[in-house]
DNA sequence: CTGAAAGCGCTTACAG
DNA sequence: CTGAAAGCGCTTACAG
């Protein structure tokens, strides 16, 4: 069964193309349609259920109400709840979301806005890594609205929306300190992003602030993508052998690890020793005692990503790009 | 900068535009074009970096290489977690996935499946509610796959793949009956879907079939969408004042509320109490103790559900709707 | 107050 | 071995 078309609407309604398309459009007023006709028109669409080809319209009007966004993995639990309000406001406004997950990698991701050019996205929301700077570079000088979120690309001029992580990372270093704590540690990854490089620079400036001397050996970069196994063992060896009184877990999945190392080894979290994660997630409220984390603003990143967007889309001249850093917020428990 | 059209290909290569599209469609052996100028066409594309225009293409061809994915909520982790492995597999085969989340809304869900059809998508995965049995047997007469999952839709006749709930919730019981367990409660939701009935009937009939009287008081249905609160305080009136030795909760959500409950009584969970949660959560493993669980096999369920669909797309004739039931996995913790 | 026609960028049946 | 042309379903500048 084949859909409707504008024509067969027209053919019905015994008028021309033009005049459906402008009643559809909501431009009948301003081309002085007459009211007859747009009730009979409307009339018409209604009882047939016909709805206009948005492919049709999209290539016509080069624009496509569709947004794309690229993503690390839409199953972390951090980015499909941003993806959630997203796509939540973006709706509200007419645009749809077209998702891809990049799992970090540079040729996936490099494919991804490749595909997304060719399906005309009106524009891209992109949690980005290294690498692909260029890609970006090109999307913009063909004028596309371009935001990066989460992780920022400080080779290239455009809007990021992201968590002020050094500061988030400092305040938890400071709080373990004013609980009287004196080494402290850090689980990381070595990614090299800018993100998790500020979670490293505001553990280090909080010690020197505060006249800790840092110490290297307390800081664990865990290799990325590497088994939960491996992790755990790594984590363990820092944990049994050092005296750490404290540790900051700067990816909530490095925190769930090393929740269950101290599981293993009987190592309890409380009052000798303090555990905050980076990245809230539910088994922390969960957990006996529950654990203390940095939250990230997720709400207002996706409304902030969101209003960028939509003023791009709606000036013609390029907006210059903006760089908006929305605090953290540490929720000490228990 | 206007992106390059087949058209400036063409004139670059000093062949027609039809040359180019046999080309860039693998036709060009098929037409028979000269090697020579295959050559000579590949190379220009190459340098050029041009991507034909998708939307062109769909327009003429009728369909868009994009499969629509409606699910009740892309944050929560079951969906976003298959939403995932959809995406990798629709991948590899050449297609993307719009989603989108219907809120358990069902104009929601209708609004959805217009705004789908209007873009071509070539098939639809739905996680449906009641209530949209009309739109989707639309779909199918105008020809389209649809494939069900997570919930059935007994009157639309269409493929389905899901989980086998009835099962995995009388296994349940059962074991809990092993371990000596008379009182057990079920802690499931009101919205009235097949997947929720199913557990709540293989609750029963495992205790019917274990000569264990089912008892209305020890089932609490929590109304969907209701603050958390609320909820903890429902269960919390269940486990205080009834003699229960065991809980099964319908949702990983229930269970998360309910393990709050517990703490706050402090009632532990352990050998006189027992507890398993129905699709398994992070923080089950992380919990002391460890929380019993049923896995879901999202894995088989995501490759079913592309596999269908792959053989639904290259089939011209439509294929008989198939019903597949994957077990679950109860994972025994502690 | 309304319509004929061009054109968005492709694909493909047809012709040579 | 290759190309001219129609057509997918719209929007819109132009004409009357």
């Amino acid at each position: 069964m084949k859909s409707l078309s504008i024509k067969d609407i027209a053919v019905k309604a015994n008028v021309s193309i033009t005049t459906v398309s402008f009643i559809i459009n909501g431009k009948a007023k301003e081309k002085s349609i007459s009211d007859a006709v747009i009730e009979k028109v409307e009339k018409i669409i209604e009882e047939s259920g016909y709805k206009p080809n948005q492919i049709a319209r999209s290539l016509r009007t080069g624009n496509s109400n569709i947004i794309g966004l690229i993503i690390e993995d839409i199953s972390n639990s951090f980015f499909s709840r941003i993806a959630r309000l997203i796509e939540d406001k973006a709706y509200k406004k007419g645009y749809k979301i077209i998702y891809s997950s990049t799992e970090n990698s540079i040729d996936k991701a490099k494919e991804l806005i490749n595909m997304f050019k060719s399906r005309k996205v009106d524009a891209y929301i992109i949690s980005p890594i290294k690498g692909i700077e260029e890609d970006i570079q090109m999307l913009l000088d063909d004028g596309n609205p371009v935001i990066l979120f989460d992780r920022n690309l400080p080779a290239v001029n455009t809007s990021y929306v992201g968590a002020d992580h050094f500061n988030a990372s400092y305040q938890s270093i400071q709080s373990f300190i004013d609980q009287g704590k004196k080494n402290i540690a850090l689980v990381t990854t070595d990614i090299n992003v800018e993100q998790v490089i500020d979670r490293y620079n505001g553990y280090k400036k909080a010690l020197e602030d505060n006249g800790i001397r840092y110490d290297d050996n307390l800081v664990l970069k865990i290799h990325f993508n590497q088994e939960e196994g491996e992790t755990m063992a790594q984590i363990k060896e820092l944990l049994q052998h050092k005296h750490i009184d404290a540790v900051l877990f700067a990816t909530n999945y490095l925190a769930i690890s090393g929740l269950k190392v101290l599981k293993q080894i009987n190592k309890a979290v409380g009052a000798d020793f303090g555990v905050i994660a980076y990245d809230d997630h539910e088994a922390f409220e969960l957990h006996t005692p529950r654990i203390s984390a940095i939250q990230q603003p997720l709400e207002e990143i996706a409304e902030t990503i969101i209003k960028l967007i939509l003023s791009q889309l709606s000036t013609k001249s390029k907006l210059p790009a903006e760089e908006v850093i929305i605090p953290s917020r540490l929720v000490l428990r228990d």
